[in-house]
DNA sequence: TGCCAGGCCGGGT
DNA sequence: ACCCGGCATGGC
């Protein structure tokens, strides 16, 4: 899909100069970013499954504990028993569902690349992204990260925060499907992993700093309190 | 104290 | 194709 406009002045509003220019504040405000935190590519997968819907910092703790006991590999998960990687991992939040989670992928890349990341980033996005979303605990934004983060895809990554700045500042509609906003940053934007990982990375931290619910600061958000002057972009 | 966090699943309309 | 309840800990 083309948001080009034929015939539009060239200092027209456009998605291109619209995302151009939250990338650029962004980045100006807070600088790179170095995503994800994590050692390995496996970690960066275990870390994307154990951060659904949780603090990052309810995720360090279990991360730490998988390090110190030598769990740091697909094979170590598969072998570990389900009761004691739940409770190393219980700092994470729903453990029981996380525990379920890391087996599944860690079966799943046995089974499908034999066990090899390498293998398996070998295979094209597209493909890729569809395999890891039958995989259980792996939805979209899942399947993203470990795309763009751990495999160097290009692939952007839409959280919570993406769509909630998107909607206050009235690029986004409130029924807009994950894969529609993934389509205005990817169709919109170079076909980039490191501007995807930064921009993302830079929406999180914004994010945190004040576009949380209920959060007064947000009208100190360096994109601007609100952009309601602005109207829809087609 | 209650609300929130870098979602996803399964079962129901 | 949506909609909703459940999943669970730790920080503010």
């Amino acid at each position: 899909m083309s948001n080009a406009r034929p015939g539009a002045p060239a200092a027209a509003v456009t998605w291109q100069n619209s995302l151009q220019t939250y990338y650029d504040t962004l980045y100006a405000a807070y600088g790179p970013q170095h995503w994800w935190p994590g050692r390995s590519r496996f970690e960066v997968i275990v870390g994307a499954i154990l951060t659904q819907n949780t603090a990052w910092t309810n995720v360090e703790p279990a991360i730490a504990n998988l390090r110190r006991e030598n769990l740091l590999t697909p094979a170590a998960i598969e072998a570990v028993s389900f009761v004691r990687l739940a409770r190393l991992i219980r700092s994470s939040g729903y453990f029981r569902q996380k525990a379920k989670k890391l087996k599944a992928f860690a079966r799943f890349l046995r089974r499908e690349y034999a066990g090899s990341l390498t293998q398996m980033f070998k295979a094209p996005s597209t493909e890729l992204r569809d395999k890891l979303l039958d995989v259980h605990g792996i939805g979209p934004e899942t399947a993203d990260s470990i795309l763009l983060y751990a495999g160097g895809h290009p692939v952007f990554v839409v959280d919570a925060y993406t769509r909630r700045i998107l909607e206050r500042h009235r690029l986004a509609a409130e029924n807009q499907t994950y894969d529609d906003i993934r389509a205005l940053f990817e169709s919109n934007l170079p076909k980039d992993a490191a501007l995807y990982n930064e921009f993302h990375a830079l929406i999180v931290q914004t994010g945190k700093n004040y576009c949380r619910p209920r959060n007064p600061r947000c009208v100190e958000c360096p994109l601007g309190p609100l952009l309601p002057e602005r109207e829809m972009l087609p």
